[in-house]
RNA sequence: GUCCCCGUAGCUCAGGUGGAUAGAGCGUCGGAUUCCUAAUCCGAAGGCCACAGGUUCGAGUCCUGUCGGGGACACCA
């Protein structure tokens, strides 16, 4: 679902709201189909066996099934699904876990559609379902379609996401690319699984890096009204991407501020660099597909006085004070180094090495003291904040934490806030790492990328690692046709399910549930893998990591091209079979459904589902 | 010196908040295609989960320490 964005500076305003509240009702009216899963309706089994263990008094009463999972077991000989009741709750019991299990497997073997219930190893219980579960679980991803998968666990609680907050002075490059994509998907994710989410963005519009920025663009200017500039100065922004920039501020603003004074001109090049730079980030940002909810101006935050009453709550629950800055701990502290009082926000508190300063002594803001104000802002609307970072800002996490902590805490609104650090991505070519000078203005750009090798290439490339840890980009894998590339290896699973139902349409086979029981166990292993996509949203959603959607949808193809292989051999196993109508289309029926999951899927990672290659 | 992330097959990486015999791809070796997309599939070999302690019924997973790789340590942003 897009949205179109809304540049506010700060609040929700009315139009979000309505969206919120839109999607909350959408949610909820989601609700009753989705707890129809399979998995949802055995561990409702599971959970009545074992209350009625608690009513015969084999289990004292009150005891909490929170631990209790029900799950399929690694290894499939051991069954369709498997629990842990047995040996979670044998201590509340006061028995062997196998003992407590010999009785929770009796009651579950009593249930309908469970074919057998087994006691192995430590306590486990092996389930093995009647397949008509199986097939009734096909039914529904049918019947669902686009929503198969949706969850609720989410539903009731609003998260903002905040992402990219590239500084507003160039395009993007692959710097920020990964934390984008991973952003991004992780709101897909949230969003899929209930929550309400805000994507938003934090515009660094206030610091010193914006003179640059204007001054940057002034000397472009003067550049474009016919001046010779001759190199750019040491400390100014080189890149080619101001020049139009000056061409169309001379357009627009004549020759006034080209001998003025900078004083005269700084304010005005300021808002029309900031202005000019995000319009360049928000195209760059969709050409992944990248649609933020809201931008936030930091300079707008000063503006309304955020700061401000930020440091005068925290003042007065003592957790900033007036203090000595300690020299910095490197190796070489700075020549110029002065012990200077400081407004300082006391992170030590809250395990950090030392307390932060949140003005500077020319009595300006520090980077923390507007980003504290920033993330108390956020907090006023909504119940979870989760910002995603690059590793290199990994240092400033302690203190951000403990700033959200000590104000949130103190209002009375606890707000749970996480950071995820993005590791660093290294970009080959030909085995070789590619070299970039920023200095130069050299840089590889998010734009350069997309066109090399394609938005969806992009982005499941950026999700087939987990964020923690760095990851290498090579442009020639990343492109190549085969199993050694995810994204093809999954587009290419979705594209062969198409393909057949195409076939089989011409053959005037359409996809039907009537001989569904013609199924056999080959077809059920590729049901019980679609029927885990919703565990799936929903353990990625609560672990906030998008990347297992990726590896799932691996998996899942993995398992189509395996069964879809089965036909070279033995002709009976394949979609269309001839003169087999009943089973042909019972098989077309499968297909579709998997097809449906592995779109669903993609459609959470932002990637697109090709019906051809 | 302090802090953060990582360390799993020859290589690149998963491992569902503590579960059963450790999982994939590439590479190596051996097989499968008159046929719905073989750009695919099946099988084999390959492991002190960096190391040492600890926590408990049970640890690749949690805790402590050591080693190795990466990153950060300004009143910058």
């Amino acid at each position: 679902m897009r949205r179109s964005s809304h540049d506010r500076r700060h609040g929700l305003d009315p139009a979000t709201r309505f969206l919120l509240l839109h999607r909350e009702s959408n949610a909820k009216a989601q609700r009753s189909m989705s707890d129809q899963t399979l998995y949802t309706a055995f561990a409702a089994k599971v959970e009545s066996a074992l209350s009625q263990l608690v009513a015969e008094g084999a289990l004292p009463a009150g005891t909490s099934f929170a631990n209790v999972t029900l799950e399929p077991p690694r290894d499939p000989s051991h069954g369709d699904l498997a629990t842990n009741a047995a040996m979670v709750l044998a201590k509340a019991a006061k028995t062997k876990p196998r003992d407590l299990a010999k009785k929770i497997a009796a009651k579950l073997e009593a249930e309908d559609d469970i074919a057998s219930a087994e006691v192995a190893g430590p306590g486990f219980i092996n389930l093995r379902l009647d397949p008509a579960a199986w097939l009734g679980e096909l039914k529904t991803i049918d019947a669902l379609g686009d929503e198969y998968g949706r969850s609720t666990i989410g539903s009731g609680t609003a998260v903002n996401v905040e992402y990219v907050s590239a500084n507003p002075t160039g395009p993007m490059h692959m710097g920020h690319c990964r934390g984008a994509v991973v952003g991004d998907a992780l709101a897909n994710v949230l969003e899929f699984a209930g929550h309400d989410v805000v994507r938003e963005y934090y515009i660094n519009d206030a610091g010193g890096q914006v003179d640059t920025l204007a001054r940057s663009a002034h000397l472009r200017y003067r550049e474009a009204l016919g001046e010779n500039i001759g190199a750019m100065p040491e400390g100014l922004y080189p890149g080619d991407y101001l020049v139009p920039v000056g061409e169309a501020l001379a357009r627009e603003l004549g020759d006034r501020f080209k001998d003025a004074p900078e004083a005269e001109w700084l304010p005005v090049f300021r808002a029309e660099g900031v202005a000019r730079m995000m319009d360049l980030i928000k195209s760059d940002l969709a050409l992944l597909g990248i649609e933020h909810d809201t931008f936030a101006s930091e300079a707008a935050l000063h503006a309304a006085g955020k700061p401000d009453a930020a440091e005068a709550w925290l003042r007065e629950h003592d957790f900033v004070y007036d203090g000595v800055l300690e020299p910095p701990k490197g190796k070489a502290p700075p020549e110029d180094w002065e012990p200077v009082k400081l407004p300082l926000f006391r992170s030590t508190k809250f395990g950090d090495d030392q307390d932060r300063p949140i003005k500077k002594s020319d009595g300006s803001w520090t980077y923390f003291g507007a980003d504290l104000a920033y993330h108390m802002q956020k907090a006023e609307n909504a119940d979870e904040l989760i910002d995603i970072w690059g590793a290199d800002h990994a240092g400033t996490v302690k203190r951000i934490k403990a700033a959200v902590a000590a104000l949130s805490e103190g209002k009375g609104k606890p707000v749970p806030f996480d950071v995820k650090l993005i590791q660093m991505v290294q970009l080959m070519r030909d085995g070789e790492p590619v070299k970039m000078s920023k200095r130069s203005g050299n840089f590889i750009t998010i734009a350069d990328m997309v066109e090399e090798v394609g938005k969806d290439v992009v982005r499941f490339t950026m999700l087939t690692r987990k964020p923690e840890a760095q990851m290498e980009f090579d442009f020639a894998k990343v492109v190549e046709a085969s199993k050694d590339n995810p994204v093809w290896y999954v587009q290419y699973a979705h594209a062969r399910i198409c393909s057949t139902l195409r076939k089989a349409a011409e053959e005037g086979l359409e996809p039907s549930d009537a001989a569904l029981d013609q199924l056999g166990e080959e077809e059920i292993v590729l049901i019980r893998r679609a029927a885990q996509f919703p565990r799936e949203i929903e353990a990625a959603a609560k672990a906030r990591e998008p990347h297992r959607i990726a590896f799932y949808l691996y998996d899942l193809a993995t398992d189509l091209n395996a069964f879809y292989s089965l036909g070279n051999t033995r002709t009976e196993k394949r979609f269309i079979v001839a003169h087999e109508r009943e089973v042909s289309q019972a098989r077309l029926f499968l297909a579709r459904a998997i097809g449906q999951v592995l779109r669903a899927g993609l459609r959470v990672l932002g990637v697109e589902a090709v019906e051809r290659m």
